[in-house]
DNA sequence: ACCCAGGGTCGTC
DNA sequence: GACGACCCTGGG
């Protein structure tokens, strides 16, 4: 494959840094240059934000406009989402200042689901050493510039590991439900596809909510961060900690009740709550 | 050396 | 519904 490269101009909102370290991926990292470099599907790229031009350049296996604008959800107006949030209260606004240039990615719906059944009480350094290893073991060699990089394994790829095999690669406790919910996808008890192609959330819930490993929190992110369902709010202790800070002011956050979080979140951030929940929690975890 | 917490989930009561 | 257990790692 080629190297490819594009060059996008200074009226997007767009702030690598923010996109790549607020929570929703862990396959980026940054360069000396500040820039990042990531792998998602079988494409390796380099986003180099300069003064007021972001420049993407890499190898992808399309068009890497069209690879790009798909990813980086680039066709949204994120300036009229931050509008709209922002009129809500002022605890918007300022996480909306400090957060800005966040996009949601549009991430693999399998790679998604794995990476969040790894975050389960688990920290970001930690989760991204597992997917890393998952990746070198089981996923395919793409070399760069001289440098090697690993596609994040397919069902199939990942189905050649054992639940020892996970173990050994540290996964702790999580080995077994990486192990079962592959199975599952293998064995087409789960379809993929299907999930994708389905419109009602609360139904595409329940499908995930049948995976070992996926509770309520990480069947959010699934739906948050690969599937564009921007109406979910994923509580995960951050994000309880923070709501309960700026509305609900229990002494005690670990016995707000997330019933509680989620009816506050809907009325107030109503079909874009999954977005105020990713200002929210970068805002609060790096404060 | 010891303790704690980390983008929770699961089994048990 | 509540409660504790759970692999492992980095930081206090």
């Amino acid at each position: 494959m080629k190297e490819q490269s594009f060059v996008l101009n200074d009226d997007i909102d767009f702030e690598p840094k923010h996109i790549f370290e607020c929570g929703q991926c862990f396959r980026w990292n940054v360069n000396e240059d500040n820039s990042y470099t990531g792998v998602f599907g079988e494409n390796v790229l380099n986003v180099n934000k300069d003064k007021n031009k972001v420049v993407f350049t890499g190898i992808c296996k399309d068009n890497i406009i069209d690879v790009c604008t798909d990813y980086f959800d680039l066709d949204r107006d994120y300036q009229e989402i931050k509008k709209e949030l922002s009129k809500i209260d002022n605890n918007m606004k300022k996480s909306i200042e400090y957060g800005n240039g966040i996009r949601i990615l549009n991430q693999d719906l399998w790679e998604t689901i794995i990476s969040f059944i790894i975050s389960a009480n688990n920290n970001i350094p930690r989760i991204k050493g597992i997917i890393e290893r998952l990746s070198k073991n089981y996923g395919k060699e793409i070399v760069y510039k001289d440098v090697s990089y690993y596609t994040f394994p397919s069902p199939e790829e990942l189905g050649k590991a054992s639940v020892e095999d996970l173990r050994k690669l540290g996964l702790g406790f999580r080995d077994k439900r990486v192990y079962e919910t592959t199975r599952l996808v293998l064995d087409r008890k789960i379809d993929l596809e299907k999930i994708k192609s389905m419109q009602n959330t609360e139904e595409i819930r329940e499908i995930l909510l049948q995976l070992p490993g996926v509770g309520e929190k990480v069947a959010d992110c699934i739906m948050l961060f690969s599937l564009k369902r921007f109406d979910v709010f994923p509580i995960d202790v951050w994000v309880r900690r923070v709501m309960n800070e700026l509305y609900i002011k229990n002494d005690d956050e670990t016995k707000v009740n997330k019933k509680e979080i989620q009816a506050l979140a809907k009325e107030k951030y109503k079909e874009l709550a999954g977005i105020a929940q990713q200002y929210l929690f970068y805002w609060k975890r790096d404060a």
